[in-house]
DNA sequence: AATTCGGGGTG
DNA sequence: CACCCAGAATT
């Protein structure tokens, strides 16, 4: 097969790049915190969707040390709505590690920052390109698609051999004294020119490189193997109300939303209706549906939640929840469902209040 | 190698 | 509705 000309690909793509401005606000400066943080929050999450939550952090956390020394609910209700909550849990273990035992300095090597806990190989090499201006070759969702068009790759870019594959040209693409303007580059060019629907090929400065173009095929790559069918699962939450207070708890085990809060949880095979529900709960009083049911997607679970509200008279039964003002649960970091509950819930068809 | 971890934007 | 996003950790 012929050699492929990386040198011009990876020219071509600085070319375009330089004609491009998308201002990020963890870029302002080299400071491997800001790089750190920013890179965290935006793994698998949009730059649009995640650039409120990074300033909002920065502002609230200015140091790896402020971090380190925020409770990891404090934390959580900051991360609140971003999703993959194992994320901020890793962030606040890996803050208290860098600012407790090396001085809040990160690690300024790849394999350093690689054992971080939450930092794997696109992270590494995204903080040693920005920050210390090493050359490692960034691989994310972007690099994947522009790559696998790029050389037409037929298999499956969600098998790990085809990662490895498409990191191996990556990193013999990257301009060694150019690595973190490359990186950034790549990443925008597939982000803005070579998107996965509609991309702007007849804008495209490295078409002539391109095999999915020359097949043809550019709407068929990346190709992915199929993924099978959701779960799902039906949540009904009971609200218990004790004068002005509610009762929430913390999730814990290897479920979704570990680390966030909740209500008193029934979960069943399928929906109960309210008559099934009186032979299930385990307390007798009168409980009142008190909003429209919600429907959440996850990425492999589909969660259905009901709501019921009940007014009691004392907390036997609930020995292991925690009694919170109503004024004060919006300190607590819940599932997006169940902020939208205490919060966006637009008509209350409770008839308790 | 396969699976699971959220949530929202988009066509 | 399906797909995708500045992926990583676990099994």
């Amino acid at each position: 097969m012929k050699e492929r000309n990386y040198a011009a690909i990876s020219k071509n793509i600085l070319s375009w790049h330089s004609r491009i401005d998308r201002s990020l606000p963890w870029k302002v400066d080299r400071d491997p915190y800001k790089i750190w943080l920013s890179e965290i929050i935006m793994q698998q999450t949009r730059v649009e969707q995640g650039t409120p939550y990074y300033l909002r952090f920065v502002e609230r956390f200015p140091t790896v040390e402020s971090l380190a020394a925020a409770p990891i609910d404090e934390i959580l209700k900051a991360w609140e709505g971003l999703g993959y909550y194992q994320r901020a849990r890793n962030l606040h273990f890996t803050a208290r590690q860098v600012a407790l035992e090396n001085n809040g300095n990160f690690p300024d090597t790849y394999e350093g920052l690689l054992a971080l806990k939450g930092v794997g190989t696109y992270t590494a090499a995204a903080i040693a390109s920005f920050a210390y201006d090493l050359p490692y070759a960034v691989v994310d969702g972007n690099v994947i698609r522009v790559l696998a068009r790029v050389a037409g790759i037929d298999a499956p870019v969600n098998a790990p051999s085809t990662v490895r594959e498409i990191q191996s040209m990556a990193d013999r693409m990257l301009p060694p004294a150019q690595g973190a303007d490359f990186n950034q580059a790549i990443m925008d060019f597939g982000a803005l020119l070579c998107r996965p629907k509609n991309p702007h090929c007849g804008d495209c400065p490295i078409q002539s490189h391109c095999r999915a173009h020359a097949m043809g095929e550019v709407h068929n790559i990346p190709k992915k193997k199929p993924k099978k069918p959701k779960r799902k699962r039906y949540f009904h939450y009971l609200i218990f109300n004790l004068d002005d207070q509610i009762f929430i708890r913390k999730r814990r085990g290897n479920d979704i939303w570990k680390g966030l809060y909740e209500f008193y949880l029934i979960e069943h095979e399928g929906l109960l209706t309210t008559e099934e529900l009186d032979k299930v709960i385990p307390f007798d009083f009168d409980f009142h549906p008190a909003a429209a049911n919600r429907i959440q997607q996850l990425s492999h679970q589909t969660i259905e939640c009901m709501f019921l509200e009940a007014r009691i008279q004392d907390d036997a039964g609930l020995e292991d929840y925690e009694r919170v003002d109503r004024k004060q649960v919006c300190k607590y970091a819940f599932p997006r469902a169940l902020d939208w509950y205490l919060n966006d819930k637009a008509v209350t068809l409770n008839l308790l209040f």
